[in-house]
DNA sequence: CTGAAAGCGCTTACAG
DNA sequence: CTGAAAGCGCTTACAG
């Protein structure tokens, strides 16, 4: 129970010491305004960094310049694993990496939507701006959305499909619809006339609009194919086998199946070979995403790649852009989804 | 190119001003301290506080208490897209739920290891203290650690085999050599003499572990079992399947094939797959890890499952409470991990 | 080119 | 119970 000994950290006061110079000196060196200092008194203070160890007290210069250098990244999802989800952590890296080049940090904090007003990064005042993606349906996450644009900082919200309400926001985003369509369009010029959505029970609005966007696709076939959806517990193969079983045991095959990522058709597929039902002969199926871990289950499945790495990259870039710049260069980025081909279509 | 207009943001004064009290009533009822003011006077200042949009400067306060809230999370990897990782997605995750609950951030900072000493993270004090997730061979990753540790701050290293040389250091890993000997186990009782591990050519510390885990086994059963170790540029599928073809263009098949991980294990199967080898009758496959997404593969991976969220979970908790108590209560926490069974041994 | 001083927004020991 | 004041470690406008 004995606590640190108070041995003092080095400050640039000290260091200005030890360098026989003043601690405005100091802060040149530090900063790299050397026109205003010798080269000879430079390798001297940097000589004293390094012999006492110093290092800039963030805290103190940020105070002083009223300027932050890390970013928040709110994620508000039910599960307390929340940054576990694959899409997410993917995002959170491109975004990381951008921000980490250009010397910001990124400030990570999780939590449920009920949670945000009382979270640390919401009640205190500690990074330059935020990022954000939430689940959720559309009221609870408006709510949450609204109360991080009163924050008055600048925003960025991953996967949104609302238009922005103007404001200091930015919307980045992946076309979930058109991947939504191109699995409609797909699959209707293979003749599938009934088809069977299957969507985890968290509200995603990307997912929302990878259905929106299949509808749309069935709709301008003239509307004679017939969607059914129906809700697994979670993306997990358990909760998926067995949403799947129940509905087979009352309803006749699907033309198709879509499932709302790849996880969860590759867990419908399964069951349906534990059933002797063959892909793509009976049913066809198609997921969404195509990372690299479902590239594995044979035959390989059809899918829509999303861009989540370059939805983070493309984030940090729109909020370093911001913070230079005074504003936001654009309301909303959209990136492409590219079809993936398979066998099981 | 316009700048922001300079609308202050309200500070403590405001709130004081505004609800007709001092800056330090203000600061008791933000603290706590709700001995010092009566429950009238605390919900006139929230009701201001809330009025005025008030948010606390995280930055002064910790300047004045000298005290941080948030913990840098530290990843040392040469690929770029670092947090992409899973193992180490997962490791974040579970850092920072506890982190999150115990009110701290996590301010995470991926790297190159010769970047280290130039980053923000340290050449700055803004932390109360790091946990590092460090690639690389023996010396630079003991060289990175190195230099960590002189920042003189608690530390947490994940999944770093060797002992703790004391100081502020505690090492949280799971036990890989064990489950590389539980894997060397498993096929020796299945008579298997000829044994193929595929690593990837990235060095983790824990992969080693893995091997010295299974030569140990070998090693005990009268070194009568052979092993061959080769190494893929990445744990890619196109870079695995390109190693496996390579040597079997050249070597007999073995009898087991040992995966650094399950993406490599899998890759390799479906290329025997491509190449009429059945597995496990011809060829026996195990993996590592035993993540979701590679339960979906078939037949299922025999693998070993890993405890990712968990260990980050554990760092977290040992954090806390070094920060709590001035010390580490453990110097490390080795996790357990299990053999899972599947059908390709 | 260099130094002394003010001040960023908080918290806290001290005096009333 | 409340207020005035000092000070955390920086940066920067100002004076020499």
């Amino acid at each position: 129970m004995t606590r640190e000994p108070p041995r003092r950290r080095a400050t640039i006061k000290d260091v200005a010491k030890a360098a026989g110079v003043s601690a405005m000196t100091v802060s040149n060196v530090l900063n790299g305004r050397l026109q205003f200092v010798s080269p000879a008194t430079k390798k001297r203070v940097e000589r004293e960094i390094e012999r006492l160890g110093y290092r800039r007290q963030a805290n103190a210069r940020s105070l002083r310049v009223a300027e932050q250098r890390s970013i928040g990244m709110v994620i508000v999802d039910e599960s307390p694993a929340f940054l576990a989800d694959f899409f997410t952590c993917q995002v959170v890296a491109g975004l990381a990496n951008v921000l980490n080049s250009a010397d910001f940090t990124l400030t990570v904090q999780g939590m449920r939507g009920d949670q945000l007003s009382s979270s640390m990064i919401m009640r205190n005042f500690e990074v330059a701006g935020f990022c954000a993606m939430i689940a959720g349906p559309d009221m609870e996450r408006h709510q949450s959305i609204q109360k991080l644009v009163e924050l008055d900082q600048p925003l960025v919200v991953f996967q949104e499909p609302f238009e922005s309400a103007g404001g200091d926001l930015c919307i980045v985003r992946q076309d979930d619809r058109g991947g939504g369509q191109l699995i409609g369009d797909h699959l209707l010029a293979r003749r599938v006339t009934d088809f069977l959505a299957i969507i985890p029970a968290q509200v995603w609005p990307a997912i929302e609009m990878r259905l929106a966007g299949l509808r749309e696709s069935l709709a301008a076939n003239g509307g004679v194919a017939r969607l059914t959806v129906i809700t697994s517990k979670s993306e997990s193969f358990a909760d998926v086998q067995e949403v799947v079983a129940q509905h087979l045991a009352t309803h006749p095959l699907p033309g198709a199946i879509v499932g709302a990522n790849d996880p969860i058709a590759t867990a419908a597929m399964l069951y349906l070979f534990d059933h002797d039902v063959r892909v793509p002969e009976d049913v066809r199926i198609v997921g969404f995403n195509g990372f690299e871990a479902h590239r594995y289950a044979r035959p390989r499945l059809t899918t829509v790649d999303s861009a989540a790495y370059a939805l983070g990259e493309r984030a940090g870039k729109a909020m370093l852009e911001r913070l230079e710049s005074g504003r936001f260069e654009s309301a909303e980025y959209v990136l492409p989804v590219h079809f993936d081909a398979g066998a099981t279509t």
